[in-house]
RNA sequence: GCCGAAGUGGCGGAAUUGGCAGACGCGCACGACUCAAAAUCGUGUUCCUUCGGGAGUGAGGGUUCGAUUCCCUCCUUCGGCACCA
C-alpha cells in the first residue's frame, strides 16, 4: 500500500475527470435533472479567496451526492468579469481590461480546478465575451421596448472617488458600498429600469420560493410595501388667489395643482387628529413659492424658508441621518391647509424629517398618534389633538364618497439606476437621433410609436437586434472624467453614427451597464451557452428549469442556489426582476429564477477580523492545497463550523482533518489485505455485509446522518460522525470490504480524489462518481442495546445497559434494584417513578 | 431606536417535540516508539474537592420529577433596517 500522497492522487483524478468529461452533462429526458448553482466569481487579480471554496465545496458535495442518487446534474461555472477593479488596474497600468480579464480568468480556472470541484467546464460563460453580452444587450432592448427603461435627469448618488453613479442599493450608510467614500448628490441624466412596476410581483413571488428566511425578510423590507390612502388637502384660498393674480398660469414651470397638497398616509383613520402639515425641502410647493413669491404680508418669512431649504439641500444623506436627533423646520407662513375632515385651517411647515423620495414628499402630521410628529409638535408648540381613530373601512368609504382620498399602495423600492459612466461594462445599445426626436414631439393624429421605449424617450432609437452585439471599442484612456462622462464619450468616431431608424446623423449612448446586468441572467445561459440565435433555447431551459410535470404554469427555477447574504437585495432582487420580465414576454419558462436559496457565512481570519490584503491575514487556497491537499482543504472548510455562520480560520484544524484522511487511507490496508485473504479462502467473492455486528450498526447510523446532514447543510456534524466511524474502524483488526466501500462512498463527495483512488484500489474500474448512494438500513441504524439513565431527585446516580425493547415495568424494577440507587434512597419509599422510553428512569423521593 | 440571530471547557464547536451537557476536531499533559527530535500510536483532559461528592451552558428569577432547550427581567456580541408617514 503506497503512502497517502494527495499531490499525486489529486492531479491524477483531475486529469481523469477532465479527459473523460465526467461532469459534462447533456439533456437527457430519461433522467431526473438537478440544477445546482453557485454565484460565479469576479475574477480579481488577487485570485481565489478561501471564502470561494466554502460555497463551492458545499454545492459540490450536494451535486456529487445527487449524481450518486441518479440525477442528471448541471453544476456550471463562469465569470462575472466586468467591473471596477479591473478597470482601475487598467487605468494604473495602461493594460487593456480585456487582456487583464483573460489573464485573471485563466488563473481562477487553474485554482478552481485544483480544488476538484465537479463543474461542467464545457458550459463556462464570461460576461465580457461579446457572444455573451450580446444577449445582455438584447434583454436591455426588450426592457426598453416594453417601456421599462427610461432616461431621466435626477439627483443621483455620486461617488467622487470611483467617479461613478450608484444605485440606491449600492449606498450603505450614505457611503459608497465599494470604497466607503461618502456619496454626493449630483443631477445627471441616467438610464433607469422601472423595477417598481414589478414591486408587487417580486413580493408575491417570495411566497412561492424556498429561500433562507433572512433573505426573504430582507427583500420584503427592501420592497417596503405599505397600504394606506392618498388624501387631498386644499391650500387656503387667499394664497391660491394671490398666486393666480400674479399670473402663474402662464408660466410653464408653475405647479399644476397649487391649490391642492396631496399626502400618503397609512393611518387615514387619524385624519381628524391632523393638526398641521409638513413638506420636504425638495417639495415642489416650496420651490414654486420661492420662485413666485407672494407679497411680504402673506409670506413674511421668505428669507428664513430659503435659508432652511438651501441648508437642507447641502446636507448629504449621511449628514441628515447623523443629525437625526433634533428635528428642525420652518413654517411656511402665509399659507394654510384645510383639514378635509374638520374643515379647520392648519399650518404648513417645511422640515427635512419628511423625505422627498417617499410618498408625495408631504405628510399630514398627527402628533397624538405618531411619535415623530409628536416630537416635532412639542418642539415648535404645535397643537396636539387627541382623537378616537375611526374604523378603517368606514373612513375609507367616507373619503372616497367625498372624493377627498383613495386607497393607495406605496413602496420603498425605487427604480434602478442603470447607467454607469465607466468603460468596462456592456455598452447600452441605443442611439440618440435629433431628427427622430422632432418627429416624436409632434406625432400625427393616429401615429403609433413602434414601441413604448421610443414613446417614453423621444429621440432614443434602439439598435436593430441583428446588429447586436454592440462591441466595446478599444480606447486609449480608461479614466472617467470629472464631468461624469464615460471614457467612451471621447471616442468621436465611435459615438458618431447613423440612426437605425431614419439613417440620419445620430450619437451613441456612452454610458455602460452596471455589473449587475450580466449576473442577472447568467444561470439561463448555462442551460444553452453556445446558442447564437437566442439567449437559450426554450427546450433546454425547460429541461433544466422546470419540474417534469409542472403543477402550475411558470413553476420551477434553479433547484438550489447558494450565495452570500450580501447579495440578497442587489443581485437576487435584480435577477428576479429580469427573470420575471423575461417570463412575461415568453422568453423563459419559469416565473422565478431560483427555487431554493441558501447562504454561507464568511470565513474570517484568526482573531475574528475580515481577511484583507492590507492586514496581511489572507489565507491563500493555493498554499493550503500545496501543503495539505485539496481533499483536506475541502473537508476542513466544511468541518470548521455551521455552514451559515461566520467562522475563524485555523490552520491547526486543517492539520486535524488531514490526519483523519490519513487514517482513512490507512484503513484500506486492512481492508485490502482482508479482501485478499477472503478471496483466497473463497469466502466472499461478492462482498456482502455482515448484518449484525456493532460496526455495521455504527456504519448505518453514519450513512443515515451523512445523508440527512448534507441535505440540511450540516456538513460539520456529518464529518464528525465519519470521524467517529473511522476511529472505530481503526480499532478493528479487519473491516469487511462491503462496509469499507460504503464508507468510501459517503466520504467521496467531501474528499473526491482520495475516494476515487481508494475505489480503484479496491478493484473497481469505473469512477465512483456514478456509484449509487448508499441506503441505510433503518433497522440496523437503530440501537439494540441502550443505556438508561437513572436519576434520583433529578440527579444522575446510575446508568443501566438494557435491551432496546425493555418494558416500563422491567426498567423501573431494575432501576430500583440497583445497588447505587438503593444507597441514595436510604430506605425511603419513592414518591413517584417516571419512565421515559429508551431514555431514563427518574425516581422522586 | 426598531427587527433578527447568538452567548456552552484553554479554543472551534456538538446536543432542542424538555431526559446521561461537552460528540468531533484543535490545544495541552503523560506514556510507547526513538540516541534524540519530529511524525505516528495509546491514555487522559469542564471546574472545585477533605475523593464521599459538589458546582456548572452570559446574569437573575419562574414552570417542571427533570431546563443548554420553555416563560419573564436584564447584560453582552454580531447582523439587518434606520425619520418610509
Amino acid at each position: 500500500m503506497p503512502k497517502y500522497d494527495p499531490k499525486k492522487i489529486e492531479k491524477k483524478w483531475q486529469k481523469f475527470w477532465e479527459e473523460n468529461g465526467t461532469f459534462e452533462v447533456k439533456e437527457d429526458k430519461k433522467k431526473k435533472k438537478f440544477y445546482s448553482l453557485i454565484e460565479f466569481p469576479y475574477p480579481s487579480g488577487e485570485g481565489l479567496h478561501v471564502g470561494h471554496p466554502r460555497a463551492y465545496t458545499a454545492m459540490d458535495i450536494i451535486s456529487r451526492k445527487r449524481r450518486m442518487e441518479g440525477y442528471n446534474v448541471l453544476y456550471p461555472i463562469g465569470f462575472d468579469a466586468f467591473g471596477l477593479p479591473t478597470e482601475n488596474f487598467a487605468i494604473k497600468t495602461g493594460k487593456p481590461p480585456a487582456e487583464v480579464t483573460k489573464k485573471n480568468i485563466s488563473n481562477f480556472t487553474r485554482q478552481l480546478k485544483s480544488l476538484g470541484l465537479s463543474f461542467d467546464w464545457s458550459r463556462q460563460v464570461d460576461t465580457t465575451d461579446p457572444k455573451y453580452y450580446k444577449w445582455t444587450q438584447w434583454i436591455f432592448l426588450q426592457l426598453f421596448k416594453h417601456g421599462l427603461a427610461y432616461k431621466k435627469a435626477m439627483p443621483i448618488n455620486w461617488c467622487p472617488s470611483c467617479k461613478i453613479g450608484l444605485a440606491n442599493e449600492e449606498v450603505v450608510d450614505g457611503k459608497c458600498e465599494r470604497c466607503g467614500t461618502p456619496v454626493e448628490r449630483r443631477n445627471k441624466e441616467q438610464w433607469m429600469l422601472a423595477i417598481t412596476k414589478y414591486a408587487d410581483k417580486l413580493l408575491e413571488g417570495l411566497k412561492e420560493v424556498d429561500y433562507i428566511e433572512r433573505a426573504k425578510v430582507q427583500q420584503e423590507n427592501w420592497i417596503g410595501r405599505s397600504e394606506g390612502a392618498m388624501i387631498k388637502f386644499v391650500i387656503a384660498n387667499e394664497v391660491k388667489q394671490s398666486q393666480t393674480k400674479k399670473g402663474i398660469a402662464t408660466s410653464p414651470s408653475a405647479p399644476r395643482n397649487d391649490s391642492v397638497l396631496e399626502v400618503f398616509t397609512t393611518r387615514p383613520d387619524t385624519l381628524f387628529g391632523a393638526t398641521y402639515m409638513v413638506v420636504a425641502p425638495e417639495h415642489e410647493l416650496v420651490a414654486s413659492l420661492l420662485k413666485f413669491p407672494i407679497s411680504n404680508f402673506q409670506f413674511p418669512n421668505i428669507d428664513e424658508v430659503k435659508k432652511y431649504v438651501e441648508s437642507a439641500k447641502k446636507k448629504s444623506d449621511l449628514e441628515r441621518t447623523e443629525l437625526q436627533k433634533e428635528k428642525t423646520g420652518v413654517e411656511l407662513k402665509g399659507i394654510k391647509a384645510i383639514n378635509p375632515a374638520t374643515g379647520k385651517e392648519i399650518p404648513v411647515w417645511v422640515a427635512d424629517y419628511v423625505l422627498a423620495g417617499y410618498g408625495t414628499g408631504a405628510i399630514m402630521a398627527v402628533p397624538a398618534h405618531d411619535e415623530r410628529d409628536s416630537e416635532f409638535a412639542k418642539k415648535f408648540n404645535l397643537p396636539i389633538k387627541e382623537i378616537v381613530p375611526e374604523p378603517m373601512e368606514k373612513i375609507m368609504k367616507w373619503l372616497e364618497e367625498k372624493k377627498i382620498g383613495e386607497k393607495k399602495v406605496q413602496y420603498k423600492l425605487r427604480d434602478w439606476v442603470f447607467s454607469r459612466q465607466r468603460y468596462w461594462g456592456e455598452p447600452i445599445p441605443l442611439v440618440f437621433c435629433p431628427a427622430c426626436e422632432k418627429q416624436a414631439e409632434f406625432p400625427i393624429s393616429n401615429f403609433q410609436f413602434p414601441n413604448d421605449g421610443e414613446r417614453l424617450n423621444p429621440g432614443w432609437i434602439p439598435l436593430a437586434e441583428e446588429d447586436l452585439p454592440l462591441e466595446l471599442p478599444k480606447v486609449k484612456k480608461y479614466e472617467p472624467t470629472d464631468t461624469g462622462e464615460s471614457p467612451l464619450a471621447a471616442m468621436e468616431k465611435w459615438v458618431k453614427t447613423k440612426c437605425p431608424k431614419c439613417g440620419g446623423p445620430a450619437r451613441r449612448e456612452t454610458d455602460t451597464m452596471p455589473n449587475w446586468a450580466g449576473s442577472s441572467w447568467y444561470f439561463l445561459r448555462y442551460c444553452d451557452p453556445k446558442n447564437d440565435k437566442k439567449l437559450a433555447s426554450m427546450e433546454k431551459l425547460k429541461y433544466w428549469l422546470c419540474p417534469p410535470k409542472p403543477a402550475k404554469p411558470g413553476e420551477g427555477g434553479v433547484d438550489w442556489y447558494n450565495g452570500g447574504m450580501e447579495h440578497t437585495v442587489l443581485h437576487l432582487l435584480y435577477s428576479r426582476f429580469w427573470n420575471q420580465f423575461l417570463f412575461d414576454i415568453g422568453a423563459v419558462p419559469t416565473r422565478e429564477p431560483y427555487k431554493k436559496r441558501t447562504s454561507h457565512g464568511m470565513i474570517l481570519a484568526k482573531g475574528g477580523e475580515k481577511m484583507s490584503k492590507s492586514k496581511g491575514n489572507v489565507v491563500n487556497p493555493d498554499e493550503m492545497v500545496e501543503k495539505f491537499g485539496a481533499d483536506s482543504l475541502r473537508t476542513y472548510i466544511m468541518f470548521m463550523g455551521p455552514f451559515d455562520q461566520a467562522v475563524e480560520w485555523d490552520t491547526n484544524g486543517l492539520i486535524g482533518v488531514r490526519r483523519f484522511l490519513e487514517r482513512v487511507w490507512g484503513l484500506n490496508v486492512i481492508a485490502s489485505e482482508a479482501k485478499q485473504s477472503q478471496t483466497k479462502k473463497g469466502i466472499a467473492t461478492s462482498p456482502s455485509a455482515p448484518r449484525n455486528d456493532s460496526m455495521t450498526q455504527l456504519l448505518h447510523q453514519t450513512i443515515k446522518k451523512v445523508t440527512e446532514d448534507i441535505e440540511a447543510m450540516r456538513f460539520n456534524t456529518a464529518i464528525a460522525k465519519m470521524m467517529e466511524l473511522s476511529n472505530e474502524f481503526s480499532k478493528q483488526a479487519k473491516i469487511s470490504i462491503a462496509n469499507f466501500e460504503l464508507f468510501v462512498k459517503i466520504l467521496s463527495p467531501f474528499a473526491p480524489h482520495m475516494c476515487e483512488e481508494l475505489w480503484s484500489l479496491l478493484g473497481h474500474k469505473k469512477s465512483i462518481t456514478f456509484e449509487p448512494w448508499p441506503k441505510y438500513d433503518p433497522e440496523l441504524a437503530k440501537e439494540k442495546e441502550i443505556t438508561l439513565a437513572v436519576q434520583v431527585n433529578g440527579k444522575l446516580r446510575d446508568t443501566l445497559e438494557v435491551v432496546a425493547g425493555i418494558s416500563e415495568e422491567e426498567a423501573k424494577s431494575r432501576a430500583l434494584a440497583s445497588e447505587k440507587i438503593q444507597r441514595w434512597l436510604e430506605g425511603k419509599q419513592p414518591k413517584k417513578v417516571i419512565y421515559v422510553k429508551g431514555k431514563l428512569v427518574s425516581i422522586v423521593v
